[in-house]
DNA sequence: TGTGTGCAACATGTATACAATTTAAGGCAA
DNA sequence: TTGCCTTAAATTGTATACATGTTGCACACA
């Protein structure tokens, strides 16, 4: 029952980190969650060892936790390395997946499809979060995927607002990418690892150009006047 | 000061796994290794931790800490993707070293000369160690550097045997990795990222080569006969 | 006004007692 | 002997009190 609170802590404080309700640098007080989830700090200060060991939190001597930043160099490592460590990871699922692995991959491709109907974008992030961390799963390569685990930190909080999409341009992108998780599935269970590496390319592709844009957004239009009453607050 | 022996516990632990003084799958017993650092459970179970996110032990519900094991599945792994990561942590080391770095590294090569010079095989396993975190740090590369962490805690493990040469041969290979050290420093210092890379790949397989000898030793030979006061013994 | 110092409030780190779970041993019946 | 149940010892998990370190504010002084 302790027990079950405990790791009940885990998972909110990772699905918090993940939606951005704790935003990056944020502070985790261990008086206050421990208060809040019923758990004493001695269990709590575990939770956030543990958090650290998996990259969502920094913890520095005397001066507690913090949700991992995203600043520039991060984000620079971020998209330089994210084809590599993906790539590879489809290539070693293909080789190595179990049929009970894909089994699962389906179960959750449908959740994540049915979030992108219900035009529910955390969710949508949530359940596309898990349908790749299944297929880190499936690699067994216990030295790349703790590479990949990271990865998906920060991908995945980068794409909240990926499945929110703004114009019928953008749903179009939602619906390519739920097929391409389609195609991905049934290259892995045909272990046709050069079509799996493919579309996993294809799929970072449409991600990359989709977060670069919200990293990056479109400039301002130049003739901007700045109106009176808020020219004084910047 | 007791800051200071929670610290020195996680080194020594750390340093008893590389050395295989703690073997692959030994238990951590909390009570003992607390009283043996003199520090209570409380932050000795958060240095467990801490090795758990690093990649040292594993952590099982209500069983306590294992040293990693080093199983067939996770030596295949580890020889397939020991090329890729070093590889592409040489490119990025290359990329973004910086120039306190480059002298770090030639202050660690220094020290692993002098130990294999010394025939102290367990320093050099050590300062080999060193020496192949430090281009990790160069990289900068949050993603890959978990990975690489854990590529060298078993390449530090398997290689134990290779600083103790038992023929002129064996030594010459030993001062051939020396060799590729110091080509590598150059090679990172002067940022010649494809010059960097080759090393790295042959220095990999270098290793690769004496450590595969160790889990596959040459045969005995067929005609063995096994002495009488030790058949019992089997 | 700017700067440094000291103290108080607060947050983190550690030790210890107690609770819960696992492991091992002992005993008994088939 | 083998298998299983019960129970005690050992080990891990949690709560709490206390120790140590950090932060921010008030106040004195230049």
């Amino acid at each position: 029952m302790t027990q079950n609170r405990k790791s009940q802590c885990l998972d909110t404080i990772r699905q918090q980190i993940l939606s951005l309700a704790l935003p990056p640098g944020s502070d985790l007080d261990e008086t206050k969650l421990g208060a809040e989830f019923g758990i004493s700090r001695t269990p709590l200060r575990e939770v956030l060892q543990k958090l650290a060991g998996e990259g969502y939190v920094d913890i520095t001597q005397n001066k507690g936790a913090k949700v991992v930043s995203m600043d520039m160099a991060v984000m620079r490592s971020f998209f330089q390395t994210a084809p590599l460590v993906y790539a590879n990871i489809a290539r070693l699922a293909c080789e190595n997946r179990s049929l009970p692995q894909v089994k699962a991959l389906k179960t959750s491709q449908q959740h994540f499809k049915k979030a992108t109907l219900n035009h529910d974008p955390a969710q949508a992030a949530m359940h596309n979060h898990q349908f790749h961390q299944i297929i880190g799963d499936m690699s067994q390569n216990c030295y790349l995927i703790p590479s990949l685990k990271r990865m998906l930190i920060d991908h995945t909080r980068l794409s909240q607002t990926f499945y929110r999409p703004a114009s019928p341009a953008e749903s179009a992108l939602v619906r390519q990418a739920c097929d391409q998780h389609d195609d991905m599935i049934a290259a892995i269970e045909d272990q046709q690892v050069e079509a799996a590496v493919a579309l996993t390319l294809q799929h970072w592709a449409l991600s990359q150009d989709r977060m670069e844009r919200f990293v990056r957004p479109d400039p301002l239009p130049v003739e901007l006047t700045i109106p009176k009453e808020t020219a004084h607050a910047i």
